[in-house]
Parts: structure tokens; C-alpha cells; sequence
RNA sequence: GGGGAGGUACCCGAGUGGACAAAGGGAACAGACUGUAAAUCUGUCGCCUCCGGGCUACGGAGGUUCGAAUCCUCCCCUCCCCA
């Protein structure tokens, strides 16, 4: 891959980003580093606080993913110290601390989940109690020293809660300084985050420059929006789609947004091509997309699968699509109760406005009278349907 | 330690004696439409019901009243200000 000239590579690595601070830095480093048999060193710091990961967390995998494929180190930064902190980013509360021992079962989740994507033999995981257990706390003010509180007051987040009143506990400023110490101690030229990471990316930058170092080129994401697309996907929103996420639920969550976000997707998860992917049906084209992701994480034949049971579950279906038997009687059932009794309805209230509101098809015939009973005399076998996603045979019970 | 605000359905939030199963928004669900589980429109959105009604619910427990989410008492919880 570095056969390709600085310029393309620039054009790879920068794509999609929001903020490079500065490019004339980054292309004096990738200069630097050229024909030298090594790669800059990337840096990325993770904050398991929550042990799951989700679609918008891999923004930032696919950009090291990238970095990665140009034959730079990347470095994935567990923030096991800082984790019990916590990072005030985007708070309007102080952060519960983790115990040690939930910060590094959450660090080992996100390994797992990272090497999805990285390969995990060009990739170093670093935690930054490694060098923060080790800071006396002589170090540590000194370290505190290198800023001033007017400087971190202007960060956002403080400045709201500060303004609105909010408690700001006094460990909260020092989680930048640390993150950006953290730089320090990696020597990082380049450091990935979101936009709402500026401010403490860019500590790094001045905590580098203070200790002597090249300060490193920073390198700002934009933040995914969820599922609702309107706010970033977080799980806390109820927006996400987690890596986690069975093939079937991933694949159908992404089917299930809005067109114009199907191209923010593509654009900041995979390396598809813009003209191509607009070229194409809309239809097609998230389809195509929920494969490609669905396959990246789950792998090939589980995202055929998932595609194969959307087609099944979404698709207009024949009787002769669906899923599995079920017995009733014996004698006639009330339509009401049967709902319930599957479970189709959570209550026989709620049963019945699904019947009045034509949801619930018999033999593809629409049933509205809530008092009606099912019985299977005369027949081997009814198919039932209610709303979109129930769809059942009944046979009678013997 | 002193003072203040507040707790309403899945979430946000209006409601300060009856017309309240409780405005409005969001979420969710259904129907129509569509390439879609998108968008839009319409409807539903506590539980039970022999469809007449019945029961349970506005932080908890009592009380006043013919009648309470609304008034009173005690308790629990959250938040803010001052120190």
C-alpha cells in the first residue's frame, strides 16, 4: 500500500474527517517516516465505562483501519485509569467511578470487539495505568501545573455546567490533562477522536509540546447519528446498534433508517464509494449496506441469514412463509384469548384493538370482530397473521 | 446547618376540588400508502369485561369532603440556593 503517493494517501486518510489540526503537519510526517520501514504511530483512547460497542464507535475503527492499512502503528489506548474518573464530555452530571475490576472486563470486551476490525497483530493495546499507577503525586501536580483553570473553564461542557450551576468535581480537570499526558507518554503523532473529544485531544498537543515532544497531528470524527437520525447514537439515547446485536437485529436496524442517513453510513463505515452507492436503488443500496456491515462484524454466511430472514419477516409473505406451528384447541379458541396466550398481545385489551384496527388476518382474510372464535374444524391448518412481523400456522391441538 | 423547588402513564411534561384513565410532545403499536421496518397521513396507546360497565392509577401512608392528581398531616426520595 505505501506504493501509493503521499497525495492519495492523504486523501484516504483525511476522508470524512471533520478537523485536521494540522494537515501541513501530517504531511510532514508521513514525509518523515517514508521509505523508513516504520509508520507514524496513531493513537486512539478508548474509555471503558461501557462495555458495549456500537455502530458509532467504529467511525473510529474504520479511520484506524485505514491508518493501519498504510502501515502505521496504531495504538488503542485503554483508558483504565481515566475510566475511573470518567469523561466529563458531553455531562451534565458527575460520572459514577468504575471499580478497577468493571474497568477491565469492559477493556476486555472492547478488545474482543475491536479485533473485528483490526488486525490484532498490527495493533497495540496500551492501558494508561501503565504509566498513571506509576505518577507520584509530585509528578501529578506538576503535571496540573501545565494549565490554567480559566483554560479548562472555556471546555464546553464545563463552562454549561459551571454557567447552569452543576457540581464539577475537581478530579473532572484532570481527566483532560491525563488524556493528554497519555500522548505524552505513547509519543503520538497522530491522535483519532470525535468531535466532542476536541478539547482533550488537543491537550495532548500542548502537554507534547511542554515535554519536549513533536506535538501530534489531531484528527477530529464526526459523531454518528443513531437510529432516530437525529441525535448521536448512544446507547442511552436507545439509538444504537450495538456490535453485539444478534445478525437479524443488526441487519434490520439498519434497514430501518432514513435514507439520507444510509449515506452518512456508508460514507463513515465503510469504503464504498459515494457515486456508486447512489447510482444504485435506494432499496438495494441499504441492503447492500446492512450486508456489508452485518458481514464485517458477524461475518459472511450470517449476514445471508440475516438477509434471507428480513426478506422472510419484511417482505409482503404468502402463508406458506411462515414461522412454525402452533396448536390450539381443542374446539373453537376466542380469537382474543389467542392473542394473548402467544403473546402476540401484552394484554387482551390491547388483543382487541389489534383485531379492530385490522390487524389480525386468518387465511388472509381480514378478522375485525373482536368476539370471533377460531376453530379448526373442517381444516388441517389456518395461517394467522398479526400485523407485520406475526405470522404463524395453527393446527389443532391433539 | 439554614432557605427554596419538586416527585403525574414507557420518557418529557400540562393539570391546583367534580367535565380526569388525566392536555401536549416523543417513543411504541396498527392501518393506508410505498422499494423498505424510511417519509407522510389516520388511528390506538392502564387492566378486566357477558361491551351495559367494572377495577386500579398522579412518590408512600393516613385524613378532610357527597367527590381528591388537586386541600391537610406524617413519611420517603430528587434537585437548587446560602453557609
Amino acid at each position: 500500500m505505501p506504493d501509493c503517493s503521499i497525495k492519495d494517501e492523504l486523501e484516504v486518510l483525511t476522508r470524512g474527517a471533520v478537523e485536521t489540526i494540522q494537515h501541513e503537519e501530517l504531511i510532514a510526517k508521513i514525509k518523515a517516516v517514508r521509505g523508513k520501514g516504520r509508520g507514524l504511530r496513531i493513537k486512539v483512547g478508548i474509555d471503558p465505562t461501557s462495555p458495549n460497542l456500537h455502530l458509532g464507535h467504529v467511525v473510529l475503527f474504520q479511520k484506524m483501519k485505514q491508518f493501519q492499512d498504510f502501515g502505521h502503528e496504531v495504538c488503542v489506548l485503554i483508558g483504565d485509569f481515566t475510566g475511573m474518573i470518567g469523561d466529563p464530555s458531553g455531562r451534565s452530571e458527575i460520572r459514577q467511578p468504575l471499580t478497577r475490576e468493571a474497568v477491565l472486563k469492559n477493556a476486555e470486551t472492547y478488545k474482543a470487539q475491536i479485533f473485528k476490525l483490526l488486525d490484532p497483530k498490527r495493533t497495540m493495546i496500551r492501558y494508561n495505568s501503565e504509566w498513571m499507577d506509576a505518577l507520584s503525586s509530585r509528578k501529578m501536580i506538576e503535571l496540573a501545573s501545565q494549565y490554567t483553570v480559566a483554560r479548562i473553564l472555556e471546555r464546553d461542557d464545563f463552562q454549561k455546567r459551571y454557567a447552569a450551576s452543576h457540581p464539577i468535581g475537581v478530579h473532572e480537570f484532570l481527566y483532560p490533562l491525563i488524556q493528554g499526558y497519555d500522548s505524552v507518554a505513547l509519543e503520538a503523532d497522530v491522535e483519532l477522536g470525535g468531535t466532542d473529544q476536541k478539547f482533550n485531544l488537543l491537550m495532548g498537543r500542548t502537554l507534547q509540546k511542554v515535554y519536549g515532544q513533536d506535538p501530534q497531528v489531531v484528527m477530529t470524527m464526526p459523531l454518528l447519528e443513531g437510529t432516530d437520525g437525529q441525535r448521536k447514537m448512544s446507547k442511552s439515547y436507545g439509538n444504537d446498534i450495538a456490535l453485539e446485536e444478534t445478525p437479524f437485529d443488526m441487519f434490520g436496524k439498519i434497514m430501518s433508517i432514513r435514507d439520507e442517513l444510509m449515506f452518512r453510513y456508508y460514507a463513515l463505515l465503510t469504503d464504498e464509494a459515494e457515486q456508486e452507492i447512489k447510482k444504485k436503488h435506494p432499496m438495494e443500496a441499504k441492503l447492500q449496506l446492512a450486508h456489508i456491515l452485518v458481514a464485517r462484524f458477524h461475518g459472511l454466511e450470517a449476514a445471508q441469514a440475516a438477509r434471507n430472514q428480513f426478506d422472510l419477516t419484511v417482505g409482503r409473505l404468502s402463508g406458506a412463509d411462515a414461522l412454525s406451528e402452533v396448536p390450539i384447541g381443542p374446539g373453537a379458541v376466542r380469537l382474543v384469548d389467542l392473542l394473548y396466550s402467544q403473546g402476540w398481545a401484552a394484554s387482551k385489551a390491547k388483543a382487541r384493538r389489534l383485531i379492530e384496527q385490522g390487524a389480525v388476518e386468518i387465511d388472509e382474510k381480514k378478522c375485525l370482530d373482536p368476539s370471533f372464535e377460531v376453530s379448526m374444524e373442517g381444516v388441517a391448518r389456518r395461517d394467522i397473521k398479526v400485523g407485520k412481523k406475526i405470522k404463524y400456522y395453527l393446527v389443532e391441538k391433539d
